[in-house]
DNA sequence: AATCTAGTTGAACGGTCGTTGAATTTCAAC
DNA sequence: GTTGAAATTCAACGACCGTTCAACTAGATT
């Protein structure tokens, strides 16, 4: 559908609010009002992009999850593993889906952080899944406080939304040796990182998260 | 100034094109061309709304950062120092800077996912404070890549940025278990998680890094 | 061939947008 | 008390907004 193709890319560019449908439907080359026949209104056209590529991104997660912890034979999967099932999918996308994603990988972040819509339609899209992603975790690190867990996931999910969003900056900010549409390198990196985060917030319960970064938080 | 603080909330809660200047101006309770006239132009409003708290914010940041490597006597700091630094400005503000600091926040974080404005106003307002916490991260991890050093700050960014936003949406995943305006049990979570991900990247130099992950990415 | 439905178009609705210029008020300096 | 500059208001400009509705087209069904 070329009018969703169209909104994708210039919600991505602009914000919702910052395009009008004057603008989707110029750029598909169709009339104004087709947008609103097809979609209802202009809120339903961007909930329908957020799902046209939910489907297919929940779909492959959720099949590399599986295969982690139901392949045959297999042993209990690494933390590594799980976070590499969560955001590979996102990498292959990228890299190799097609110039659609860049664009979506960019409206989610602007969405994920919207007050407006980001309550809505992220929870609605993408939560189950990560609830099950959570749950494997949980088996990897056990003892794991729920707590830990989950403020651990919401640390991987704003690096990993601000990493796809490819804004750039991190291009100006180190001069050149970072390059942000580099996301191999970028996803090669990720992984542990958020992997470490995980074990130093988790691994061996709460007590020892606690008594350590006490001293950091008493500074001055 | 009642026009800035009506629209830092404004521009928070529905982001940039999402206000009229009218509803700007109504909340403050003056004319609708006294925004123009201050400040010249919407997006120029914009622009002093981000400055005015960057430069407090900024300067807190560089004297805590002094204070740990220059202090009297003091040893080398250490990293989570280094970010503990970084953040705990905004986590003071956040939590008793007034009402101001948090729709500053929220708005932050928009603009930073913007590609629109997040290339100027961040790079402009913020990435000179950055590239100083950089250098002092640098020495506290001798003997680290670049390349490593600049990505695992994006990754902190990209985690600090979600969480002071306070979208919410943690507490709904959770189902309760976190919530989101718990600033200090969040910080008390992130410093130790981002520090726990930079030396994972950087500690050992670059070989250990590469050699480790190459496993995950190898999946399927 | 007639009928029906989904898809598409053109035109227009009332309303709101950012911005501007002239008129008016405020208020400190003289 | 007058002057003059800064601050504020008023009214309006042209442009664009999301949405709607009647008209028209295309293609399958009868």
């Amino acid at each position: 559908m070329r009018i969703l193709d169209a909104a994708e890319r210039l919600f991505a560019e602009r914000g919702f609010h910052g395009v009008s449908i004057r603008d989707i439907t110029g750029t598909a080359g169709v009339d104004v009002a087709l947008a609103n026949y097809h979609f209802g209104s202009k809120q339903g056209l961007l909930e329908a992009v957020v799902l046209r590529r939910a489907e297919d991104l929940n779909a492959e997660r959720l099949a590399r999850l599986d295969a982690l912890i139901a392949g045959p034979g297999r042993r209990a999967p690494t933390l590594e593993e799980i976070i590499d099932a969560f955001t590979h999918p996102l990498l292959d996308r990228s890299e190799r889906g097609g110039p659609g994603w860049k664009s979506y990988f960019a409206l989610i972040a602007e969405v994920n952080n919207s007050p407006e819509f980001g309550g809505v339609l992220m929870t609605r899209h993408f939560d189950p899944v990560v609830q099950r992603f959570i749950e494997a975790i949980r088996k990897a690190l056990p003892d794991c406080d729920a707590r830990d867990l989950y403020w651990a996931y919401h640390f991987l999910s704003g690096a990993l939304t601000l990493t796809f969003a490819e804004t750039g900056r991190i291009d100006k900010l180190s001069g050149g040796v970072c390059r942000a549409s580099d996301l191999d390198s970028v996803h090669e990196r990720l992984v542990p990182f958020c992997a470490a985060g995980f074990r130093a917030l988790c691994a061996g319960g709460t007590s020892k998260r606690r008594a350590r970064p006490a001293r950091a938080a008493r500074v001055r």
